[in-house]
DNA sequence: AAATATATTGAACACTGTTCAATTTACAAA
DNA sequence: TTTGTAAATTGAACAGTGTTCAATATATTT
C-alpha cells in the first residue's frame, strides 16, 4: 500500500512549493514584503492553504532558516575541506564566509539577523542543530592548527572560534546594513577584505 | 513677537510627544509592533497627527535613530575619556559598548541593525554624523596608542578601528540574536566577555 | 453507490500604514 | 468684537496585512 506514501509525496510536494514560492519572495522583496497571500497567489492556491502545512508566518520563516542554513553553510566548509594546510582553510572559510554574506544579504539576514520565536523544544533543537555542526567544524580547523604548530596548545578553541565568527559576522552584518558608510572608503568592499586580512595577519601572530 | 516661537515650541512639543512614546512601545514591544495608532492612542491624539510632524514611519524610524545615537554612544565615549592609559581606554571602550549593547536589545537594534530607506542626502548626511563622530573618537583612541608606543606605527587605524567594532558589533549582535545558544556556554555573557578579553590580548600582542 | 476522510477554499475578523476632505482651534486684521 | 485666515487636528476611508473557520470539493475506502 503506497497509497499513503504518495498523499505524504504530495503533501510535501505543496509544501515545497510555498517553501520555494516564500523563498523567492522573501529573496526579492525581503521578509516584511513578503505576504501569505503574496506566496499562496504565486502557486496558485489560496491563502488558507499556508496554514495546512506551517503554524503560522513566523514558522514559515523557520523553516525557510533551516533550509538556508543546510544548503549553504555546509557547501561552505565543503568547498574548502580539500585544503591540506588548516590555517589556510581556516583563513578562507572566513572570506567564503564573508563573500557569502554580502552576494546574499536576504539570505544572510534569514539565517543570522532575523528572530523568530520558537516556544517548542523540539523546534529549537533543530533550529540550531545545523549551526551547531558549523561550529563544530570551525572549532575543528582551530584545534587542527593547534596540532600543526600554528597556534599555541594552550588557546581555546571555544573563545577563538566565536572571536573569528564574531569578526566576520560583524563585517557582513555592518556592511550589509550599511555601516560602513561611515567610512569614506572608496570601495566598500575592498576596505572591509582588507581589515579581514589584517586581522587574519593579527590571529596568526598573537596565536603562534 | 515672540508667537511664532511659541507656536513652533507647542509643535515641537508634541513632535517630542511622538517621539517620546514611539520609543517607549518600540522599547517595550519592538519595532514590528510599535503601529501608529498605538502612539497616537498613547498621546491622546488622532493618528494623522503623527504625518503632520513625519513623513511616514520610517522618517520616524530615523528620528529615533538619531536620538539614541546622540545620547548614548557619545556618553559612552565620555563616560571612559578621563581614563589617562589610551591602551586602557580603548579595552574600557568595547566593554562598555557590548554591555550596553546586550543591557538594550532594542536601542541598539535601532542604531545598528534596522534598515531604515533613506532617499534625500541630507537625510543620510544627517543620519551618519553621530555614528562617524564615534568612529573619529576610536580613532583617534588608536593613534593615542601608536603615539604611546602600545601599538607599531606602520598600522592603519581605519582597518583597526573596523576590526575592533566589527568584533564587539559581532559579539553583540550574535548574543542579542541568541545565535550564541550554540554555544553549550553555562553562563553567555561570561563566555562572550571572556572572548572579548582574548580578543584584547590578540591586540595588544600583534599591533605592539 | 454511499460513506468517510482529507485537501482546499474564500469570506470574514481584526489589525496595519497612509491619505485627505472636513472640522476645530488660534490668531490677525478690520 | 466680529470677521477672515491660517494652522492644527480629526476620523473616516483605502488598500493592505496575518489568521481563522465553516463550507466545499476531491479522493479513497467500504
Amino acid at each position: 500500500m503506497g497509497i499513503n506514501e504518495r498523499k505524504e509525496r504530495e503533501r510535501d510536494a505543496v509544501k515545497d512549493l510555498i517553501l520555494n514560492a516564500a523563498r523567492e519572495i522573501f529573496l526579492a522583496e525581503g521578509y516584511e514584503n513578503t505576504s501569505i497571500r503574496k506566496i499562496a497567489s504565486k502557486i496558485e492556491y489560496s491563502p488558507g492553504i499556508i496554514y495546512n502545512h506551517f503554524k503560522d508566518k513566523n514558522d514559515l520563516l523557520l523553516a525557510l532558516h533551516d533550509k538556508a542554513f543546510e544548503c549553504k553553510i555546509e557547501a561552505l566548509f565543503m568547498s574548502v575541506q580539500n585544503m591540506p594546510d588548516p590555517l589556510e582553510r581556516l583563513q578562507a572559510t572566513g572570506r567564503g564566509y564573508i563573500q557569502y554574506g554580502i552576494d546574499n544579504p536576504q539570505d544572510y539576514e534569514l539565517m543570522f539577523i532575523l528572530s523568530c520565536t520558537m516556544e517548542a523544544l523540539a523546534v529549537k533543537e533543530e533550529f540550531w542543530q545545523d549551526g551547531a555542526a558549523a561550529i563544530n567544524m570551525l572549532k575543528e580547523n582551530i584545534r587542527e592548527c593547534m596540532e600543526a604548530g600554528y597556534f599555541r596548545k594552550d588557546i581555546n578553541p571555544d573563545e577563538i572560534s566565536l572571536i573569528l565568527w564574531s569578526q566576520v559576522h560583524g563585517l557582513v552584518s555592518l556592511h550589509n546594513k550599511e555601516r560602513l558608510n561611515i567610512y569614506a572608503a572608496e570601495d566598500q568592499k575592498a576596505f572591509m577584505f582588507r581589515a579581514y586580512e589584517v586581522f587574519l595577519d593579527m590571529i596568526k601572530k598573537s596565536l603562534a
